[in-house]
RNA sequence: GGAGAGGUGGCCGAGUGGUUUAAGGCGGCGGUCUCGAAAACCGUUGUGGGGGCGACUCCACCGGGGGUUCGAAUCCCCCCCUCUCCGCCA
């Protein structure tokens, strides 16, 4: 969320960084709700200042045996005044709310111009398209003859866009989410186990609610939604937290399984792995000083890209354009592993910076040693990796002519053979 | 699911209708003393918001939300969370 002030006193600046992202969106309505708001906290709080004065009086009266009656009938009034006040506060409050929690964030200043995904330029690339001898075949019917996922019995139990990983294909599944895991704890991530159901509140708090309902599974009683990636969980942690300056930075990385409806992608990756209503995610999330959290967005990244490097999968890196940023990050960078099955490259992690957005609506705070008061922290995270699509990856990348799978080097110790026939 | 106990400032803990503008202690910070430190003593100590150029001033916050009252940390109602016991359960 913005802050309230900001916007007020920059109006022409967030519309113009709004239109940039593709959002035409009137501030005037705003502003006067803000003036409506200060206007009567003016007011309100000059009647409590009497009504705590007078009310003074009136003790003071009685104790002393005075008559307080012409008192009592004049408060009576002010606090039916106060009350009225407090319900049309309470109103304007809450439109004002609404209307922030429904603005996306302002781009970073070193984000590229541009509409939607097509526009988003390559920061780099790693390595180099593997060359077959042979024709590769998608993953599906590579994991499909090798008997290591079972799509048909998948729908008959839970329906489509689900998934039965067997055999070696489960284990790879939880090599994965170890391997990364234990890289990404090496390199000082603190490792968590978080609730994947989680309430209302921690959904707000990072942005996928009020606007994204549509996206998200969600429990009828008691009323709880099931998590569509461990940011949401991992990052209210510390929401309505007051931090150190020096417990900053922190780093955690979490294992879940991740939940989405995927409304609106009908007819899209229909077949295979790559779409899916539940999947495997490991996550990196950081809480740091505003000052220090492009470098730390730049780290972020390169952790995520050594998984890979450590994998032998080629990738490349780009930077979202303002078109297709996601509605609560300021920076972005895609992440997209080569897939030859399919001849292109797929997102397999996206690295965001969230600045004080995020922080502002879960109200996360730190102190600072020389200063006075509170700032907000800045969140980050990124997927440290989407294990589904990892496993597509090596299977699309690995496959030998004879239909079977060589398990990356780094992976063996995981699990435990080498190849996969 | 049932019964009970509890939720007060960074922490502990008093407070059951009006000098409590939340006692007292611990911790933190500053100072006095000291060669230095400890101890002792003195002072200070949260968050958000409104108004003012400013010294400053006002309002709110005792788990959350309602209510009673001139006035609520305190009384009433609903909810949430924690703990103990019982039941059920992986």
């Amino acid at each position: 969320m913005l802050d309230a002030r900001f916007v007020r006193e920059n109006v022409q600046v967030v519309r113009d960084a709004l239109r940039r992202r593709g959002y035409e969106i009137e501030l005037g309505g705003f502003v006067s709700l803000e003036e409506q708001r200060r206007a009567i906290i003016r007011e309100v709080e000059n009647l409590r200042n009497r009504r705590n004065v007078v009310s003074d009086e009136i003790g003071r009266l009685k104790k002393g045996g005075g008559d307080a009656s012409g008192l009592i009938a004049e408060m009576k009034s002010v606090s039916e005044r106060i009350k009225a006040l407090d319900e049309d506060l309470k109103d304007v409050d809450a439109r004002i709310r609404e209307f922030l929690l429904n603005l996306p964030n302002i781009p970073h200043e070193s984000v590229p111009e541009g509409r939607d995904e097509s526009d988003n330029p390559e920061v780099r690339r790693w390595g180099e398209p593997r060359e077959f001898g042979f024709e590769p075949l998608n993953h599906w019917d590579i994991a499909e003859s090798l008997d290591i996922v079972d799509f048909d019995r998948a729908s008959k139990i839970a329906g489509a866009r689900f998934s039965l990983m067997k055999g070696e294909g489960a284990r790879l599944e939880r090599a994965l989410m170890n391997f990364m895991l234990d890289m990404n704890t090496s390199k000082g991530y603190k490792e968590v186990f978080p609730p994947i159901l989680v309430n209302r509140e921690s959904m707000t708090a990072t942005g996928q609610l009020p606007k994204f309902a549509p996206d998200l599974f969600r429990t009828a009683d008691p009323e709880l939604y099931l998590i569509p990636t461990a940011e949401v969980p991992v990052t209210n942690i510390h929401r309505e937290e007051i931090l150190r300056e020096s417990d900053l930075p922190i780093y955690y990385t979490a294992y879940t399984p991740c939940f989405r409806r995927e409304a609106g992608s009908y007819g899209k990756d229909t077949r295979g792995l790559i779409r899916q209503h539940q999947f495997n995610k490991v996550e990196l999330v950081k809480f740091v000083r505003p000052e220090d959290s492009y470098d730390e967005l730049e780290g972020l990244t390169r952790d995520a890209e050594e998984i890979l490097q450590r994998l032998g999968l080629h990738y490349r890196v780009v930077v979202l354009c303002t078109g297709d940023l996601g509605f609560s990050a300021a920076k972005t960078y895609d992440i997209e592993v080569w897939l030859p099955g399919q001849g292109r490259y797929r997102e397999i992690s996206s690295c965001s910076n969230f600045e004080d957005y995020q922080a502002r609506r879960a109200d996360i705070r730190f102190r600072r040693e020389e200063k006075k008061g509170t700032d907000f922290v800045h969140t980050l995270n990124g997927s440290g990796l989407a294990i589904g699509r990892t496993v597509v990856a090596i299977l699309e990348n690995y496959q030998q002519e004879d239909g079977s799978v060589v398990i990356p080097e780094a992976l063996r110790p995981y699990m435990g053979v080498e190849v996969i026939r």
